[in-house]
DNA sequence: GGACAGAGGCAGGGA
DNA sequence: GCCTCTGTCC
């Protein structure tokens, strides 16, 4: 390596195995990248590094990522790096990249130049339809159950007629996934796995295609590598012809995504197939305190299945990670809330104050004493922006404008607002439309009587609308659209529309930024950057020995779509911005600029980082999931999402949970999680008395707390007064007398220890392990168990 | 067509 | 306990 090279000004900041990372020779390589350890910025460095010497141009790269918010943060800072035109260059996510080749290459795709994409709840109601259509018994086939298995299928590469049959119940469920295709084609739209798996299809039997973005790709980096699925594997192989190479960034101890066909094994898979020669761990953090990192280290090393590695600190040990035990998860809600009021009161700001949970379900409990507290704070998760039923619907309208033959679209807003088209009258034109093999929309004409002239008068509606809005602009179109489909008139109505109101206009400025900022409808202009030595960003497909009959899409904006290489038709800024809603869901509510606590699951908080973290609901049954414990990968998963939840931390870090918690209307008795027995005993402050072994309080219930509410006199916080929480235990001791962790006798299964309490009264059960008989479910009223001392 | 009541279900979530 | 879906009644 050329010494000139080793001291790029790119290049000072990184550590060893960073920089080894970034400077790999051109061949395949897997990162193994720890958290905090810089993995965003080995990606962005690796990039900006092949292009500043010279060895490729902007055009030869391909980065994927899997969320919106990743491809963009490394677009930033690619172009923080380098004058270059970052927003021609192929970087997004898996779907966002799709979409941009399916664009191009629509017709060999089959496809309608102007396809739209349906996103989750679209999917599951073309689901609906179609099984209302063909009588599908919804007791036997959950329309749920059924998208799932449809998306799993795709995910797996797998159409109908490559689908195992073993049952009768297989059969049909392969038959309504082959009528959801013909559906779907018939519509001219595709559902995100379709995005992916046309592609993956398209690349792998048009053999000038594939070689032509063989040649064109040199380098192709993927971000969450340890996330990708099946198909998506398979996908990126095509793109990796003999004298490319690929990047791959991940890190198997946060695969937490399993659940949804993520196939952690691909990193292993890669290694072999590819025959990967350079390994490189990152394993310096830069995030955490050594106490919060041996805590997450030795967390994860109870995992059996691990590519391996150790995070390491130059930071010192910092605080201890405190842990709180509450009586009840109001108690343990209060505690929480105190604290973080305290910490806010020191003057950490309180966005960097995260409280982190296993399910949504928890949040509730904490909110309302958030609320009371008059504590600002955010919640993530929830409906996005363009996932709101108002907005859907206006979308709705919008994309009836562009294609009338959108069934899906179609019978959302036929009769929204209402305007006298009741279920019967769309029925019977469902019939009609079956009958002719018509849409919904052409099959109108053949209607009669009043339902008919109703849906006339719909249909006349949105062609009166197309023409109005003929040659507008896409703002323009919109607020047309929003006036004479009545949507504002509506929610003007009713009692709680404001809200709505507000998100339908912000619907406006959301076309309208995305027509300037996203550079809609102007070529994206590259940049010569002579700069970095001579690279020129565009060159002719011939010289870079692409096959010049092809599209030519070297520098599209990221949502340009190529004209027709024919007629030079081009998708309209309406279609482009369907499209645009469709792959980028909006953020979710907030009352962004407030400084708020962060309040999220553990799923959604990957990839964070924040000064302070609190790990809530630590308790079997809860975190790790009860679900999870069936299987020994459940429960490992289980392990890597606390992994997760640990490296969110900078500089304080709290675990808590509760002995009892209101799930699903009922008081459950809960035993701290197996995760407190795997963590480094010396990084720790246990805020209340660490109980003997696998839970149970040593104090029994409601004892070992001072009733007395914790004097908010002294300066003292909360946790450092020995275990004081803000509000007296609840006397909820149980008749029968049991407790979590208690050891008990039964006549026939011996003795065994209490995992679980259910119920009151009458339907009181427990769940205990036996030793020998393994855990059972026994009715408290029937069993006869005496506690053993 | 809209308001209301009762039943059933309930992880994690990006595109 | 809360939300969603469905069915019923006016």
């Amino acid at each position: 390596m050329h010494p000139e090279v080793t001291e790029s000004p790119l290049l000072q900041h990184l550590n060893d195995e960073q920089r080894a990372a970034v400077t790999l020779p051109n061949a395949h390589a897997l990162i193994l990248a720890g958290a905090g350890s810089g993995k965003t910025r080995v990606l962005t460095t690796r990039i900006a590094w092949l292009l500043s010497t010279g060895q490729i141009g902007p055009g030869n790269v391909m980065a994927v990522t899997f969320t919106n918010k990743a491809a963009k943060e490394m677009m930033t800072r690619l172009a923080a790096m380098l004058p270059v035109n970052v927003r021609g260059m192929w970087i997004g996510t898996f779907h966002g990249l799709c979409n941009r080749f399916l664009r191009a290459h629509y017709k060999l795709a089959g496809l309608p130049q102007g396809f739209q994409i349906l996103d989750t709840q679209d999917q599951l109601s073309a689901v609906k339809r179609l099984m209302k259509q063909h009588n599908v018994d919804e007791e036997r086939f959950p329309a749920k159950e059924l998208q799932w298995f449809i998306s799993g299928a795709k995910e797996e590469g797998l159409r109908p007629g490559a689908m195992e049959v073993r049952t009768e119940e297989d059969r049909r469920k392969v038959e309504i996934f082959q009528l959801y295709e013909e559906q779907c084609q018939r519509e001219g739209v595709v559902d995100f796995a379709e995005l992916m798996l046309r592609s993956y299809e398209l690349l792998r039997d048009n053999d000038p295609i594939r070689e032509h973005y063989r040649r064109r790709f040199h380098h192709i980096l993927i971000d969450e590598f340890q996330d990708t699925n099946k198909l998506q594997y398979a996908w990126i192989k095509m793109f990796a012809g003999p004298g490319n190479s690929v990047f791959a960034v991940g890190d198997d101890d946060q695969s937490i995504y399993a659940f949804r066909g993520a196939r952690v094994g691909n990193m292993a898979d890669f290694v072999r197939e590819f025959q990967v020669g350079h390994q490189i761990k990152l394993e310096q953090n830069y995030r955490s305190f050594s106490n919060i990192l041996d805590s997450a280290n030795a967390l994860i090393a109870h995992n059996k299945t691990r590519l391996g590695k150790n995070l390491r600190t130059d930071q010192g040990p910092g605080e201890p990670v405190r842990i709180y035990e509450a009586p009840t998860d109001m108690a343990e809600a209060q505690w929480l809330v105190e604290e973080a009021r305290q910490l806010a009161r020191e003057g950490i700001p309180r966005h960097e104050i995260a409280i982190l949970y296993r399910s949504n379900a928890q949040s509730r409990v904490i909110e309302t004493g958030l609320f009371n507290a008059a504590v600002p704070y955010r919640v993530y998760g929830g409906l996005r922006f363009f996932e709101r039923a108002e907005i859907k619907h206006a979308l709705s309208y919008l994309r009836l404008l562009e294609n009338p033959n959108d069934d899906t679209s179609f019978l959302r807003v036929v009769n929204f607002p209402a305007r006298g088209i009741g279920a019967r009258s769309v029925e019977q034109l469902q019939d009609a439309a079956r009958a002719s093999g018509s849409s919904l929309h052409d099959a109108v004409q053949a209607t009669t009587g009043k339902a008919g002239a109703n849906l006339a008068a719909f249909v006349a509606k949105i062609d009166a609308m197309r023409v109005e809005t003929a040659g507008l602009t896409l703002r323009e179109i919109i607020e047309v659209m929003l006036q004479r489909s009545g949507l504002i008139e509506h929610y003007r109505a009713e009692r709680d529309g404001g809200d709505r109101i507000d998100n339908l206009e912000e619907l406006v400025n959301a076309a309208e930024s995305f027509v300037t900022q996203e550079g809609f409808g102007r070529d994206a202009v590259a940049l010569p950057i002579d700069e970095l030595g001579g690279t020129v960003l565009r060159q002719s497909p011939a010289s870079q020995g692409l096959d010049p009959s092809l599209p030519e899409i070297n520098e599209p904006a990221p949502d340009y779509v190529p004209p027709d290489a024919e007629t030079g038709e081009t998708l309209s800024p309406l279609a482009a911005f369907l499209t645009h809603a469709a792959l980028e869901s909006g953020d979710n509510q907030a009352q962004a600029g407030q400084d708020a606590v962060q309040l999220m699951t553990v799923h959604s908080a990957k990839g964070l980082e924040f000064d302070c973290v609190f790990v809530t609901g630590l308790e079997e049954g809860l975190f790790p999931s009860e679900r999870s414990l069936a299987d020994y990968d459940g429960l490992e998963e289980e392990r890597r999402l606390m992994y997760v939840a640990i490296t969110r931390a900078r500089k304080r870090l709290y675990l808590s949970y509760s002995q009892t918690r209101l799930l699903h209307g009922q008081t459950r008795y809960n035993v701290r999680s197996r995760f407190f027995d795997e963590l480094p005993e010396g990084a720790l402050k246990w805020l209340t008395p660490k109980n003997q072994s696998f839970g149970g309080s040593a104090f029994g219930f409601g004892m070992g707390y001072p009733t007395s509410r914790g004097s908010s006199a002294g300066t003292s916080r909360a946790s450092e007064t020995f275990a004081s929480p803000p509000v007296p235990a609840q006397k909820a001791e149980p008749a029968h007398g049991l407790r979590a962790g208690m050891k008990v006798f039964h006549a026939k299964f011996g003795e065994g220890t209490v995992l679980t309490l259910e119920g009151s009264g009458q339907d009181a059960r427990a769940q205990i392990n036996f030793p020998r008989h393994g855990q059972k479910w026994l009715a408290l009223a029937v069993a006869k168990l005496t506690p053993v001392p």
